[in-house]
DNA sequence: TATTGTTATACTCTATAACTATA
DNA sequence: TATAGTTATAGAGTATAACAATA
């Protein structure tokens, strides 16, 4: 057990660090999920997006980013994607803004996407029982609403 | 209770996702993170890079990314940045590869960063007392183990 | 005045391919 | 042959600023 024989095995000062862990998890998660919908052709943020209209019809493009915490800038692109696919259609509620919700197209390939997602969570999230999984919901919850506060239902 | 009303209560079809809820929160931590390095003037891969670095003496550049899950393209222009700011030096082991180890600059910039990733997890996850943490820990390093296997000691 | 949607732009992390040089 | 390091490039998410049109 000399010096030199210690050196040899990395230590990582991060191992201890929630940030850290959370973000390498994140990471591996992201890419397991994206290989997932490749398929598909769709990116995860419109994946969420689709998703997230189709669970609530006529809402607003801001709003969607609002509650999913995606600045307008960066729905634009998502919104226009999913509608140049003819997943969802935009219906106008004034001069300014639109209702969104899926067409059939949509509706059918969110019912895909809700399988490619459920294979991810599986694979990623299956080694825990049921327990352990609604604590860890549960305490990924606290600290999200910690910090960002509570969701605005607007 | 009519639907019009119903229907202006958003709906989060993901609350129960694992991997979205662990995808915004590690977001959001990565966004406060960031912040908190800003007026060091670094990245937080950087930071992570530098304290690896720091606490693992004389390591290869590649070993650095084998064990932090970072590829070799991207490790280059990490490497070169602290290089270049004397925080690291690498010294050469052989025709091509190099020691890296923490200049005295370094390992001062290195404490100054310990304190701001310190500040970063107490104010995002200062709210878990010290079991939830533990097991909030342990259960990501399961979940992170179960995908990516052991880490490479090389 | 505030909000909606858009465009342009930039930054960070990540990913692959291709190349040189060395073990 | 395999490994170390580099460069170039691309994709994904996120951020700000600025603008036009509308509430």
């Amino acid at each position: 057990m000399n010096a030199s024989l210690a050196a040899s095995k990395l230590v990582d000062p991060l191992e201890t660090n929630l940030g850290y862990q959370l973000r390498r998890l994140s990471a591996a998660a992201m890419a397991d999920l994206s290989a997932r919908l490749a398929s598909s052709g769709v990116k995860p943020s419109e994946a969420t997006v689709l998703l997230f209209i189709q669970a609530n019809p006529e809402t607003t493009q801001s709003a969607v980013g609002r509650r999913l915490s995606i600045q307008r800038a960066n729905m634009a692109p998502i919104i226009a994607a999913l509608e140049e696919r003819n997943l969802i259609r935009r219906t106008p509620l004034n001069g300014r803004s639109f209702g969104l919700a899926c067409t059939r197209t949509g509706a059918t390939f969110a019912e895909k996407l809700k399988k490619s997602v459920a294979s991810h969570e599986a694979a990623f999230f299956g080694a825990l029982d049921g327990k352990e999984r609604e604590r860890l919901i549960r305490t990924i919850a606290a600290l999200r609403n910690a910090v960002e506060g509570e969701p605005d239902d607007a």
